[in-house]
DNA sequence: GCCAACGTTGGC
DNA sequence: GCCAACGTTGGC
């Protein structure tokens, strides 16, 4: 199983929302980057990934897990465009903070610290066991 | 609100 | 195919 992180911004898309789809859960869409794109490509149904929260939170704040592989992005006609379906797991007991994340020399490499902008992203092994950790799992 | 970093677009 | 211009993202 492979892990990913997938970055919001919360006053357009937020944990809560996700939360309120339920187990039916709901398209990651709008996603216009290629490397995004290809990661979600990459996505297995049962995959787990990071919900973060950027802008004024900067935080990891829930778990996710892939319900649909990779599909057209129901929000464009473009078809180079493709999304998953995710749905809520868990909340973090305490959200972990991009302060945090910066701070743990074991996280210095994640793609959350060296490539900010990317929306979509890949998380190692090691990296999903600290920050769920430091969120109180 | 600013600005740096990055990705994309389009002219040549 | 290169590169300048532009738009967007996200941290500060």
């Amino acid at each position: 199983m492979a892990y990913w992180l997938f970055k919001s911004e919360p006053s357009v898309w937020g944990w809560d929302d996700q939360v309120a789809k339920g187990d039916a859960g709901e398209e990651w869409d709008g996603v216009r980057n290629y490397q995004a794109r290809n990661f979600m490509r990459d996505m297995a149904v049962g995959d787990r990934g990071f919900f973060y929260h950027s802008q004024s939170e900067k935080a990891v704040v829930g778990i996710v897990e892939v319900i649909a592989e990779a599909h057209p992005d129901s929000t464009t006609d473009d078809e180079r465009w493709e999304c998953v379906d995710i749905k809520a797991v868990k909340a973090l007991p305490t959200p972990v903070t991009l302060d945090q994340i910066k701070s743990c020399e074991d996280l210095a490499d994640m793609v959350l610290v060296k490539n900010s902008r990317l929306s979509v992203q890949p998380v190692s092994d090691v990296e999903w066991q600290i920050v769920c950790e430091m969120g109180g799992l």
